[in-house]
DNA sequence: TTGTACGCGTTATCAG
DNA sequence: CTGATAACGCGTACAA
């Protein structure tokens, strides 16, 4: 019974035989006018299409991809679509992809390796040409099991120097050390860091960077200045709080992204203090939360949706190549000083 | 030539004949063991357990899905994965599809109608058992289409009242109202309703539960006091701003998503008024960007995870079923009120 | 220009 | 329990 499912009853399940049949010629010569291969006489094809057009027939793409061993998907590992960061970089890679014919599978990990390895073992069985990776942790776990897989694997917002295994990303440690020298350059010697958390490598790299910064400026990061938070806005809050008990006030804070950027605007200006008079702060990202603050924040920009364009060119180049070379392509970002930065 | 593409010579192109044959048996039993169905001797299970387990063979989920007639794909297409509330959704619907076998095939139109067109034909062709239709625009065009479409299909955050298609979304109109009953029956009267874009069929909606909420009160909407954003932080505040050039101020300001009451909150802030003492400010969600106001922002509370898995539960009952009975699923929302709002 | 026939990798039916 | 063998719908040499 293939009609156990009411749905398929309403599927024009006409396949190419048939229109051959009602065309009078053979299937190949339907499929010659399907893929505008071959010479077919131009009445045929006429017909042909005619047919096609009047019966709504549709090539069934499984068949085709059976057939032809190409299945035209990417399969796409998250650890979910939160923040600002993965769903732009899935907006470029989507239309980049979509663009040249290939289509994106979703699927989310909740961060979890378990379901990770369950999700590629579904993306190999259904034959992916090829998969980006884009969590949070990238161990060399990971780098084993993606070195082996058969398809190209291009690495997100992670650093990998793993030969075989491409990646695309940000500069998180020279995007962090300008950031820093901005301010520092503008004088404040005052100064704190409130960074992400240990677990992320992109905060690791920030963390030094900035401290690369403050060591060419010969300027000492007191530990009661350098906090770490889980890149919440409350966390920035806390935190700005938690430096503002210290002896010593920095004259300039910098945060690991916009939210804690945000929280400690506001928790600054709830204390009496005023951006950028007093305290001069700056984020490392420039989200639309960055548009939030009330003071016009200070940031670093760079574009996710371009990021996943530049992943999903890597991927078909990849593809089409046979085999993905060892490459690490790093996006431009751009210091952005607005109102909440002012020299000392 | 199958090796053309680099890649393919890596993959492990066995398929279950090979495996049969290793294994001294047909094809037959090897899919038998595959799929846990019929009898199989333990002796030959393990003998071809082993076997699969060793050579690494895995069966082509292509080949499965064509003799099966079935899928397990859905469809999905959004505007573009901007804003909290799609991705959040997206990451219910994965997650809930994902636990229930079907994978997620996303698409972006950009909100362009030949775009969506093109990627119902897309979905048509590799033979989605189902579509989730998330955009911003639903014309009587998408009705007559989607109707027609050979497998069900689910709007989100859209409403239709039309037989034949589900949707899933929440109540715009009465949480709107809802919203503004909470600051009426504070005592403002003095009201003014900065509104999403006409064009958005749930921003009339709010505006209209708005309305019913002032009617009942009594309360007359100045039209210098209704402006109309395009939700955009920035939109806030300049509309804000337009408001206080009115000669009566109001005592309350609504507004259509928590950008524009962030926006407001600012414009209100920095020319020296006072939040909530002299203006009591609300917006109609309750995203991250809430929090990011320096003043606690009143909302509406509502849950597009939440959403998402409904979605997905509608869409997997419905092809189960075998057909989609015609269902309106509205997710509750909660009034939220917290220090930008108080008493006259 | 067109048709024949086989292959793609599975599932499933029906005998043994 | 197990094995042929026919679908599934399409692409494509190879012939005609």
């Amino acid at each position: 019974m293939q009609f156990k499912r009411g749905f398929m009853m309403k599927v024009n399940d006409l396949n190419m035989k048939e229109i051959a049949k009602l065309a009078g010629v053979s299937t190949a010569t339907v499929s010659r006018v399907l893929n505008h291969s071959g010479k077919v006489k131009e009445s045929t094809r006429k017909k042909i299409e005619e047919l096609i057009e009047q019966t709504g027939y549709r090539p069934n793409v499984l068949a085709r991809e059976l057939a032809e061993k190409k299945t035209n998907l990417i399969g796409l590992i998250v650890h979910a679509m939160t923040g600002e960061g993965i769903p732009k970089a899935v907006n470029g890679l989507n239309e980049q992809l979509s663009e040249n014919g290939y289509s994106l599978l979703i699927a989310g990990s909740n961060g979890i390796f378990e379901n990770e390895m369950k999700q590629i073992e579904l993306f190999r069985q259904k034959r992916v040409e090829g998969m980006v990776f884009a969590t949070r942790q990238f161990t060399e776990e990971h780098e084993k099991i993606m070195k082996k897989l058969p398809f190209p694997v291009v690495i997100l917002m992670q650093d990998t120097d793993s030969a075989g295994i491409s990646n695309a990303g940000f500069d998180n440690f020279q995007l962090a050390k300008e950031a820093a020298s901005s301010l520092l350059s503008l004088g404040h010697r005052r100064f704190a860091y409130i960074g992400g958390p240990e677990s992320s490598d992109s905060a690791v790299l920030r963390e030094n960077g900035v401290k690369a910064a403050l060591k060419e400026y010969g300027v000492y990061l007191r530990p009661a200045l350098q906090k770490r938070g889980s890149y919440h806005i409350g966390d920035g809050y806390t935190l700005m709080k938690q430096i503002l008990n210290e002896q010593e006030k920095p004259t300039a804070v910098l945060a690991g992204n916009d939210g804690m950027a945000v929280g400690a605007v506001n928790c600054l200006l709830q204390h009496g203090y005023r951006v950028p008079e007093d305290v001069s702060v700056m984020g490392l990202d420039d989200t639309d939360l960055a548009q939030a603050s009330i003071i016009p924040l200070s940031g670093v920009q760079y574009s996710y949706t371009a990021l996943g364009r530049e992943a999903a060119n890597m991927m078909i180049q990849g593809i089409e190549a046979g085999e993905l070379l060892y490459e690490k392509r790093i996006l431009p970002h751009n210091i952005c000083i607005r109102q909440s930065v002012s020299s000392i």
